[in-house]
DNA sequence: TAGGCCATCTGGTCCT
DNA sequence: AGGACCAGATGGCCTA
């Protein structure tokens, strides 16, 4: 590969510095979130800057390779808002928390909310101090915490497993069905065994079990751990459900109960097995989630209190990586053009741009 | 209310 | 054989 000879002006430049200079090229500066890392500004205080941002067209920049350049602040970051959620917590997140949240006081209106409104599934990204809910009691440390792909060295992640996979609104299987009858359904779609048939299976066939076989690889290894106990606490409310689906029907509403001849057979899986498969892959999903996660606190962002979307992270980072690496005197661009790391700031400022301007356009 | 985004479930496919 | 990965379907939340 070519090493073409950088800017020295910019050569000069930090990558904070860098970040600096995008965010000031780019029109509405004032309304921008300045900052290297946008959810570094938004603890200071930086809501009151947030510029309407949202998701357009394509790319103005197409990369071939990637690498981790990471920040230059290696200080943990709280993550960024959700920019489609409010500051006020939800009544469903309030209503899954009175009810899997031992450890967190629920105020008074989350059992009403929880008694009138349907329960949502959906998780919600705040920070990882204030949306994780951890249940288990092996609640994240430090010495715990595990890297995401994209996370610095420095930079402590909170084990995703621990994060997400736990969190009361992750998934419907984690959730008490008498509280919550409409949420049983996907429990109540498998096909119950005789206990009997069950406890002969799991010796036979138990999760810890396919955990004593030899790891494939250092990333499944890791896969298989965070997901360990989002299995068993998935298996430990399975193992709930159908004796609470009975009791369900005492409640008002019974119009979502449904009889237990609505169990369905999963193809060539037991239901012990699609429950782990489920928390298996809640468990890749959320480490996906984790990583674009890292990856947004990486790249220069609008608004200090709307985070982008995981399309426009890719975009903004594609951009951004390219003129980090223009800075280094690698050329990481997808035609070998050796842009300029002016044109790349260029670049990656109008990638900003980009993403911001439909929403502007529908605002006019 | 429509559209975008995202979490979850599910089944198929590939890999170890 | 079982897990990882993937994509489709579904539905909730949010904004315009």
């Amino acid at each position: 590969m070519a090493v073409a000879q950088p800017d020295k002006l910019y050569m000069q430049l930090s990558a904070a510095e860098l970040a600096a200079i995008i965010m000031k090229d780019s029109p509405n500066s004032n309304d921008r979130d300045a900052g290297f890392c946008s959810a570094s500004s938004e603890s200071e205080g930086g809501d009151d800057l947030a510029v309407e941002q949202t998701r357009s067209g394509s790319p103005n920049i197409e990369l071939k390779g990637t690498e981790d350049f990471g920040t230059a602040d290696s200080k943990p970051i709280a993550l960024i808002r959700n920019k489609r959620k409010s500051t006020e917590p939800s009544k469903v997140v309030g209503s899954m928390t009175s009810t899997f949240g031992q450890a967190n006081a629920c105020p008074s209106s989350c059992a009403s909310i929880a008694a009138t409104g349907p329960l949502k599934k959906r998780i919600r990204y705040t920070s990882s101090a204030d949306s994780a809910v951890v249940l288990t009691p092996t609640s994240y440390s430090p010495s715990r915490s595990v890297p995401t792909p994209l996370s610095l060295e420095h930079e402590i992640i909170p084990n995703p497993a621990h994060i997400f996979v736990r969190h009361p609104g992750v998934t419907t299987l984690h959730r008490t069905f008498a509280t919550h009858p409409e949420q049983k359904e996907p429990l109540e779609l498998v096909t119950k065994k005789p206990q009997q048939l069950i406890e002969t299976e799991k010796k036979s066939e138990t999760y810890s079990t396919m955990q004593n076989r030899k790891p494939q690889n250092p990333k499944k290894t890791l896969h298989k751990k965070m997901a360990k106990e989002a299995i068993a606490a998935s298996l430990i409310d399975a193992n709930l459900s159908d004796e609470d689906m009975c009791k369900v029907g005492s409640g008002s509403d019974t119009s979502t109960l449904r009889p237990h001849s609505h169990q369905r057979n999963y193809k060539n899986m037991t239901r012990e097995r699609r429950i782990e498969a489920n928390a298996r892959e809640r468990t890749r999903v959320h480490t996906i989630s984790a990583a674009y996660e890292t990856l947004r606190h990486a790249v220069p962002a609008y608004a200090s209190t709307q985070k982008l979307s995981k399309l426009s992270v890719l975009r903004v980072a594609c951009s951004y990586i390219l003129t980090l690496s223009r800075m280094a005197g690698q050329d990481y661009s997808a035609d070998q053009s050796e842009p300029s790391i002016a044109d790349c700031i260029e670049a990656v400022t109008s990638t900003i741009q980009t993403e911001g301007k439909v929403k502007r356009k529908k605002d006019e």
